[in-house]
DNA sequence: ATCGGTCCTTGACTTAAGTCAAAGACGTTC
DNA sequence: GAACGTCTTTGACTTAAGTCAAGGACCGAT
């Protein structure tokens, strides 16, 4: 027989938002949370929904997105283990801002508004870590505004790539989406994706195998997503 | 003779974030704030640049915004008295994520990082304010990707001037801003903004005299904003 | 009133990227 | 291993929007 109360309250800490938290906040949070596991491609909540509160995800992975009237899905983020979302809606009281779903099967920890709220309420530290949550999300949706309205698709894909090569500069960077989410998420459409993954092929900057993709020359990629990035 | 650290306790109130401290806490801040003033068009900040701590704007208006490499100017935002902006860079610890520069000559208070994470790390209500800003910001960043990757132009604009409209409905938009800013509000360039306003008024969607624009055909704004938005 | 500047508009052209359609690759299931 | 579905690639075409360049309007200053 095991003690869910201890089990649950650990796995909370292996969430960042909490991660530095004294024992008994965690076990305040724990309190309020609401475990739920969701089928891989269920929604998860609509845009205009109203915001009961807000997810951490345990494991799985969950795809924020917009759509167009015509379909055309825009992601807005990917959010794996140790990620929140769904929190804007807490703050500021109105829906959800976007759609939610699961991109595989999910398992999640609900924290509902009101009694999130009032921990934070007297919580600065918890409140500091959630600031800063927001913080870095913030800076990452000024990136991708900076992207879509100034950088062309070979500029965005560019970047993208060296993104996902990281600091380390790997020589292979493994996609561990499909192209057609890739390609939602850099904004675009996958029949232009793949067309720029070939011109790129033939200028010998990458070549790509499958879902792998080889970085073979770092420096052009880099001009394309800092200038403007024409490849002829 | 006035009493300065009173009449600038008096003035932090105006500013929504801090509106609803108890006066305690409104003097701590006023401890910490450094008045600056800003001729138009001198740039604050620039992207990139270690941010040591956030502006609220007394007066005048300022612009956050990114370039690119040939010169095209993506506006993020445009603040007003009351608001803040460079609180990305406080609680992340890295550089400020855009530019920022008067748009006109601004009277600002600047408030150090290290003082203000002080006072808000022992006061969760002062971050529970700061944790609303974020959201709503982070809202109108949600539509703003949306709009630049699944609108057009003509959705945009249209979706802008029916938010400009406002609420109430307004039957003229006073433009406070130029077409030009106008343009790089909407992630285009004014050419093409002269253009669709031209279209627009040759439907009779609109009718604009200098910078005051009438609204003739509010539905169909509506259609273009949400739908596809084509106009023949 | 006239000059000079900036902003705005218009036209002709170019181009990136989306649409539509079809064929190829891939993996899964029976 | 054949058949199905989904994802990906390719081609031909269309189109929205950007570039370049030239006028025109507007405004403040002389």
């Amino acid at each position: 027989m095991d003690k869910p109360a201890i089990d649950r309250t650990d796995r909370l800490s292996l969430i960042p938002l909490f991660a530095g938290l004294p024992r008994p906040h965690l076990e305040a949070l724990t309190g309020i949370a609401v475990p739920r596991t969701v089928p891989a491609g269920r929604r998860i909540f609509s845009e205009g929904e109203e915001g009961r509160g807000f997810y951490a995800i345990l494991t799985g992975r969950v795809k924020i997105f917009k759509l167009s009237p015509e379909g055309k899905e825009q992601i807005l983020h990917l959010f794996s283990p140790g990620e929140i979302f769904g929190e804007v809606a807490v703050f500021t009281g109105q829906g959800y801002p976007a759609h939610a779903a699961a991109e595989r099967a999910c398992s999640l920890l609900f924290f509902p508004r009101e009694a999130f709220v009032g921990l934070i309420r007297g919580d600065a530290s918890l409140a500091l870590g959630m600031l800063a949550v927001l913080s870095v999300r913030l800076r990452r949706f000024t990136r991708m505004v900076e992207d879509l309205s100034l950088k062309e698709v070979p500029g965005r894909l560019a970047a993208h790539l060296l993104y996902r090569s990281g600091a380390e500069k790997k020589e292979v960077v493994e996609l561990d989406l499909s192209k057609t989410q890739l390609a939602a998420l850099l904004g675009t459409i996958p029949e232009t994706l793949s067309r720029i993954l070939t011109r790129m092929g033939r200028r010998g900057l990458i070549r790509t195998q499958g879902s792998r993709i080889a970085i073979l020359d770092r420096a052009g990629l880099e001009t394309i997503a800092s200038e403007g990035g024409k490849l002829p």
